[in-house]
DNA sequence: GTCATAAACTTGTATTACAACTTTGGTTGC
DNA sequence: GCAACCAAAGTTGTAATACAAGTTTATGAC
């Protein structure tokens, strides 16, 4: 008896959306565009208003690119929801970071032993150049004042591993370490307030990472890993070596600190879909008001 | 001049979906409820409509629980945002169901190499009884007429991995389990769409995870991480079996003998939220008016 | 004190209207 | 003929109002 009345209980709203991703997913490729909104509530039988929600719900999953004006557009899957997902998980609890540097550390060999065994030389000219820039980082970092060479550094090691990720060719992987290098680079931050990395580490970065390329391109598959691990297990050290002093284990136990500090960086989790999440601050009527219940 | 004028072109909505995700994420905790749409409206200064669509993106994006006549919940985060990731990723391109396979393999290696380092009794006990349904459904199904067996048996072997994980102690693991179960179980169901695994496969699969767990008590890291490896690679050389004749050239391959681990592959993990986006076929208003452009 | 009922509160949906932006088409000027 | 321009249509964004349908809370009877 599957016939009775469910819909009462079960919003329009929510069973549009079901059915919309049903049809996104089914039926249309990425970089299509949906009818109108006039369109769509139409063909489903419902008010304007509630397409709209439907279609903000599927916005919200990262399916759907919806402006002003134009249509909206069916999203090519990418590592945004996996690092939205990350992004409130870390924050939510911090110490979770350290699995997540668990998880990466196995990826990251998996993604290092395949681009080992098959690695197109395209793939490995994307590493290489990645490397590059590292270096030119880790020169400008060590030589002087140059408060954003960190930051470029990062993002230069970020692309070197999703490199090594397209190199494996698995797509998976290349998603997941998409979603992963923003919540990792925040939690860093988070963690390091102020602090600078020293110079020297960054040429032992760049110096290891030439070392993990220099294996994948000469087939090396047990080097590769091994360096790779080796490498993981060297963040994690420094990671947590920057956490222990603070709290964590200290014995208050709330994390409370580590909260505030990972929610002023991670503002941009949203990834560049949501570009303007960063603008907005707190919101001055919440803070003016009492809190929420 | 730089006016600031980029509200202009940045609908409220989604700045406001962004700021009420920041004070989510930054000040809240799963379980809170949310202050009435009408409320949040006035508080960010926009109107009931507005306001709701916002909720609605965060919904969508699984950070809130909405339901008629109750206000929102902040949802605990789970593997479902994951799940549903996957979900479309694997309809948008089938064959990233073997790198899923393949990232899947690492996980559970890394996940009972952590478990054999340093299980609790509790998980341990978790497993065991997890292995306890599998045997049991494996026998319900050999004996005779028990459709339900197989799910069972498929539930009971999720039950199984996700206790593992949990055993490792590591979060992130096991929300990448949690979101894994349902698009694999869904891939693996479509590859073999009214196929019956054998009494014998699943009597093997039985064995083989109380090898594995056997491995995990006794704290033998290496077998446990060996078994598991090659659990999950006889599953990948099934599914890749039952794959090839289907949507590649010719081979009878009706018969195709689906052994132990394509049963372990097979997991479940109701996510519980999105239950409805499964159940919902296609538009029939869809499928009766036009095509989309 | 417990239970039932009613009132208040809250979300869900529809309708209408208009503002702001994008696309498209034609028109003009060269 | 071709390019730039401009106007009109198309589309999304937002608001105000009204009511339906569910939940929670307060009230009152027993």
């Amino acid at each position: 008896m599957t016939m009775p009345a469910p819909d009462t209980s079960r919003p329009s709203a929510i069973s549009v959306a079901d059915r919309l991703t049903q049809h996104v997913l089914g039926t249309m490729t990425p970089g299509m565009r949906l009818p109108s909104e006039a369109d769509l509530a139409e063909r489903y039988g419902v008010s304007r208003v509630t397409m709209r929600e439907a279609v903000k719900m599927l916005a919200g999953r990262g399916l759907l690119d919806v402006a002003r004006g134009r249509r909206a557009i069916v999203r090519q899957p990418d590592g945004s929801v996996f690092a939205e997902f990350l992004t409130s998980l870390l924050r939510s609890d911090p110490k979770c970071l350290f699995d997540l540097i668990q998880v990466r550390r196995s990826l990251e060999v998996q993604s290092v032993t395949l681009a080992a065994r098959h690695a197109s030389r395209a793939g490995i000219m994307a590493a290489e150049a990645a490397l590059d820039r590292m270096r030119a980082a880790a020169e400008a970092g060590r030589s002087g004042a140059d408060p954003a060479a960190q930051t470029r550094f990062h993002q230069a090691d970020a692309d070197f591993h999703e490199a090594l990720a397209l190199s494996s060719g698995n797509r998976v992987l290349s998603y997941l370490f998409e979603g992963m290098a923003l919540p990792l680079r925040e939690s860093f931050y988070a963690s390091h307030r102020g602090q600078q990395l020293r110079g020297l580490s960054l040429a032992d970065s760049v110096t290891a990472h030439a070392h993990i390329l220099a294996c994948v391109s000469s087939g090396d598959v047990k080097g590769a890993s091994d360096a790779m691990s080796k490498l993981i297990d060297d963040a994690e050290r420094d990671i947590r070596a920057a956490y222990s002093p603070e709290s964590l284990d200290g014995g208050d136990g709330k994390g409370d600190r580590l909260r505030r500090s990972a929610a002023s960086v991670a503002s941009s989790a949203a990834d560049g879909r949501s570009d303007g999440a960063l603008s907005n601050t707190a919101s001055p009527t919440l803070s003016a008001n009492k809190r929420f219940p």
